[in-house]
RNA sequence: GGCCCCAUCGUCUAGCGGUCUAGGACACCGGCCUUUCACGCCGGUAACACGGGUUCGAGUCCCGUUGGGGUCACCA
């Protein structure tokens, strides 16, 4: 048998991270297999701009190197893989299981229904229909009809019995049936619910496993209820454990926003990504752009196969000390065995430390391009660069090493990139460095003439020609290089000094130097 | 409330009856290194929810309690 598995976004506008988690699942389970991925859309909901709230889903997925072997854009052998445009299929299945006595025409008004599940719930026992609207022949149909009362198709689930669900990841589970409810499959205007849908198109695609996330385990008898009716053969199930909040074990949503702000983690990579967001230019609301969010990562310069990394060990892992993998490795891996039944918290500072380690593997040459952009956005560079850019920026890459742990990072170099009348100090800095210590201004003073005539201006010369400045001036390093960082940087931290000075160059140098003092002696 | 699921350090997890005075990673706290920051190195705090069984022996199996969560739509 072919292994298939599939996801089903719902055209939302935006790609969840927790779904994406799923979503990976399902993939490695496929790719493991040598089966096929798929995505279907779950538009059952008739929405406006499917494609506009679609596209930012696939870019996603796209982005994150997950693949699918058919679906939207791909096309594929059973499309359409739009639910919106299988209508007519699903109306048809419905009807079969009218026709088969498993499933009714329904009268009763939503309030009716409304009325005895809450009576149901006062007397704390499980809601079941009473079927008082229930059409059984077309006579009866005809006298609600009179009533003026419109039909719904509702499934007429079994009052006795049991369901034993063998999932997956899970083992056994069992569900009582009296407890099921006729859940509305068709409304009246014809159109069919998503829980028909789901059931049908799973067998359209031939999906051999269904790989969804757990808070799909309580409507799984009424989907086996309907694929048996219908005569499918049944997938496979794995409820997955859903992803969580950071430091908590509710299921993780955009819309509570406020509320993981509180997460000092989350806190900080929020904000992290919104100081980059502004510099260079991006103005997205956010309610879609926050940590939460796949899009938020590509924007602020993560790396997918970081957060591909860390998503994996989110519900899964294969031993007690494997963290790194490969996609090649997590393929040949993965096994739904090792998924953890447990819900597993979002956590955005484990995530920040797989993409440092991604970070650092990355060569010069493909971080000078992946920053580049950040430069350009943030008007630091132009576009095209012009040729000594790419030099520069490789020079700063090396020097910052693991300073610069996401692409938006370079920002925080921006000093190199400024004019240098143009540099910005960070006014405590430049207090407590330069105007304040007696001897400052002075020492500055003394080097920069130094540096105007120091024949070489490179990282190892300067050195010592600091140090030795330093000898004879008789004081501590830290006297003049702190004093030396902020006139040439503006900042009170940053790589190391005689980097600094060698990628500003002689020029640049003496420039900074002598500006800095002129306002701190002004 | 009914039904279902889950339960090891703050977090992700290893553990599938003895090798567990419970291991790793992230985070956190010390110290070292050091021109700042970061890295790195060394060290440290920190968990089997509780109660009964079963067994020579339980984090590991069973039952219960407690706690947490999911789900009960003419949403997906």
């Amino acid at each position: 048998m072919t292994v298939r598995t599939r996801f089903a976004p719902s055209p939302t506008g935006y790609l969840h991270i927790g779904g994406v988690r799923t979503a990976l699942f399902n993939w490695l389970f496929a790719r493991k297999h040598g089966g096929q991925f798929l995505l279907r859309i779950d538009d059952t909901d008739q929405q406006r701009n499917v494609d506009e709230a679609l596209a930012p889903i696939l870019a996603g997925f796209r982005w994150l190197g997950i693949d699918w072997d058919e679906g939207p854009e791909v096309g594929g052998p059973y499309g359409p893989y739009y639910q919106s445009q299988r209508a007519g299929h699903y109306a048809a299945e419905a009807q079969r299981l009218l026709d088969a006595g498993l499933a009714y025409y329904d009268y009763a008004k939503p309030d009716e229904i409304q009325q005895e599940r809450e009576a149901a719930q006062a007397e704390k026992r499980s809601f079941s229909y009473s079927r008082r609207f229930m059409a059984e022949s077309d006579a009866d149909r005809a006298r609600f009809e009179a009533e003026g009362r419109q039909a719904v198709v509702r499934l007429k689930m079994p009052r006795d019995g049991q369901l034993v669900l063998h999932d997956l990841v899970r083992g056994e589970v069992r569900f009582d049936w009296a407890n099921e409810q006729d859940h509305v499959i068709q409304r009246a205007d014809g159109s069919c619910l998503y829980h028909l849908a789901s059931v049908v198109d799973d067998y359209d695609f031939k999906i051999s496993h269904v790989i969804r996330a757990e808070e799909h385990l309580s409507n799984t008898p009424r989907q086996v209820f309907i694929a048996q009716g219908l005569g499918y053969e049944l997938p496979q199930y794995a409820h997955v454990p859903y992803v969580a909040e950071p430091g908590s074990k509710n299921k993780l949503s955009k819309r509570k926003l406020d509320k993981y702000l509180k997460n000092a983690d989350f806190k900080k990579t929020n904000d992290h990504g919104q100081a980059i967001a502004e510099r260079i230019g991006l103005t997205i609301a956010a309610d879609t752009f926050n940590p939460v969010i796949v899009d938020f990562y590509e924007q602020v310069g993560y790396l997918p196969d970081a957060i591909v990394n860390y998503l994996l060990l989110l519900g899964w892992s294969l031993d007690d000390k494997t963290e790194d993998f490969s996609r090649e490795a997590m393929i040949d891996a993965f096994s739904l065995e090792r998924v953890n039944k447990a819900p597993a918290s979002f956590d955005p500072a484990k995530l920040e430390a797989f993409q440092q380690r991604y970070m650092d593997r990355m060569d010069v040459k493909k971080k000078t391009a992946f920053v580049l952009p950040y430069l350009q956005k943030a008007g630091l560079v132009d576009n095209p660069p012009s040729c000594d850019t790419g030099p520069k920026v490789a020079a700063i890459l090396t020097a910052a090493a693991d300073r610069i742990r996401t692409g938006g990072d370079i920002l925080d170099f921006d000093d190199f990139f400024t004019a240098d009348d143009a540099l910005a100090y960070d006014e405590k800095t430049f207090e407590k460095r330069l105007r304040k210590p007696e001897a400052a201004a002075d020492l500055l003073t003394k080097f920069r003439n130094v540096l105007a005539t120091t024949e070489s201006f490179e990282p190892e010369t300067l050195e010592a020609t600091l140090k030795q400045f330093v000898e004879e001036q008789g004081i501590k390093i830290g006297e003049i290089i702190h004093a030396l960082r902020v006139a040439l940087t503006g900042k009170a931290v940053g790589f190391g000094m005689f980097d600094t000075l060698a990628i500003l160059g002689r020029e640049r140098c003496l420039a900074r130097i002598d500006r800095a003092l002129r306002i701190a002696q002004s």
